[in-house]
DNA sequence: CCAAAAGTGTTCTCAATACACCCATGT
DNA sequence: ACATGGGTGTATTGAGAACACTTTTGG
């Protein structure tokens, strides 16, 4: 299956036909107004056509290099993140012919899910600048090649992640509350999800109080009004997978 | 982000620095004891080694050709298969380093679900012979390069696309029965379900029912004992999704 | 008329939601 | 004390599963 129709000969050499490229949309749950807590990651550099433009950060692939090896350095070069723990799911690989003018390009788009409050970001050196865009504001944006479909992508695997894994504990600190827990389901799932109660959330949850994944550590202390937070502390991996889907 | 580190020339060629390819999982129900009746095609053709090898149907990308339209020239290559209008969906890229031992490789996998009754396979030029092998014989089987990881990936992928979409009906006649669409269920996700009742199983599918998708269309002429079973017709498409996922 | 295969309807169970009530803190 | 945000428990609703019952055919 990997021989062209008329060269049936063996051991001879495939000729590269085509560029490898990756790209990684890193999501994340930031401190902002509800619609606007959901971000993505992007970086601002010179374009093929010499002009500046937003993009997702991505490099070509080296010969001996891992997809997601290539992403990770892709993540280090232009943004200046360290994601070598980081968990990295392959999304979709975009290559139509005129993708690129200058040669047949696929692109392997990655997706990973971080929490962003200790990150600095560090523009890489073909790098203007890098920001954390809402997702919702991204369609203001006029971005590089496909990458905006690539986001638009992203977001549909990371709404679908949320609701049948457990990916919604790598955006939150190792000790978090309730409330925490829930505004990242609102942020990025639906807003009216923050107004649903603690008890009928915590039974959404039943699974992970039961197998003893997710533990009640004690109160939070509080600097506002109204009673403290418990906080809980998830001690399970987080690529593992609930039975039944929350029906959000 | 197309550009390496050190190359920040904008209007230059890039180099091709691999190979791209595509590989076809095709799945279909046949006639067969409900254990192996959820089957996948594969052809048997020379490999890199010189030895023949099962493995899934594709081709390299052609410079101006998408990736749909090679996987559906590889199985018209590969199996003599007109797809023209078959859906086709994205499944994965793989592309270890180590793949193939002629030069780096990335294969697009991609999944298609037929209706096999009427198909005549046709092993190509290259292949020695194409057949249907069911799903739950092939780790029985070695084949080619990571070709059984894809299937493995593919199965999954096929297992949800029918808990949330229609896909079910692309196996079926335009007319079917309802014990024939419980049968393609219980084939790919879970043989106890042919002991579903049909009120059960209709209910199960009441959203297609009341929006009118899903119409009763008469008897079925008899040829067994007992009542004949009732007629229906999918008149929906069948790309559409479910509003909730099925439980099983 | 009986057996077999399909289809219908009822009941039971359990999960998802709504909501009323209880708790702990700052002012 | 009381207003405010958080947490618990209970009632109601609705969906899924089990199963008994009816329908329609062949023998």
């Amino acid at each position: 299956m990997l021989t062209e129709p008329a060269a049936p000969a063996d051991r001879r050499e495939l000729i590269p036909n085509a560029v490898l490229a990756v790209d990684v949309v890193v999501f994340t749950v930031r401190q902002a107004p509800l619609k606007e807590a959901f971000q993505v990651l992007l970086v601002n550099q010179r374009s093929e056509d010499g002009m500046t433009r937003w993009a997702l950060p991505g490099v070509l692939v080296r010969p001996t290099e891992t997809f997601a090896e290539a992403a990770r350095r892709a993540l280090l070069e232009k943004a200046g993140l360290d994601a070598a723990t980081w968990y990295l799911d392959q999304l979709a690989t975009f290559g139509e012919p005129t993708r690129d003018s200058r040669g047949r390009v696929a692109s392997i788009a990655h997706i990973a899910v971080v929490r962003s409050d200790d990150l600095i970001l560090r523009p890489g050196a073909d790098v203007k600048a890098t920001e954390w865009c809402p997702v919702s504001r991204v369609e203001e944006r006029v971005l590089a090649f496909d990458h905006a479909e690539m986001i638009r992508v992203g977001v549909q695997r990371i709404r679908s992640k949320l609701r049948y894994s457990w990916v919604a504990f790598q955006l939150l600190d190792p000790e978090f509350t309730i409330p925490q827990l829930r505004a990242v389901y609102a942020a990025i799932l639906d807003p009216s999800l923050e107004r649903l109660s603690t008890g009928n959330f915590k039974k959404a949850m039943r699974p992970l109080f039961e197998s003893g994944v997710l533990q009640n550590i004690g109160r939070a202390s509080t600097g506002r009004r109204g009673r403290p937070r418990d906080l809980y502390r998830f001690v399970g991996p987080v690529t593992g997978t609930r039975e039944r889907e929350l029906p959000w």
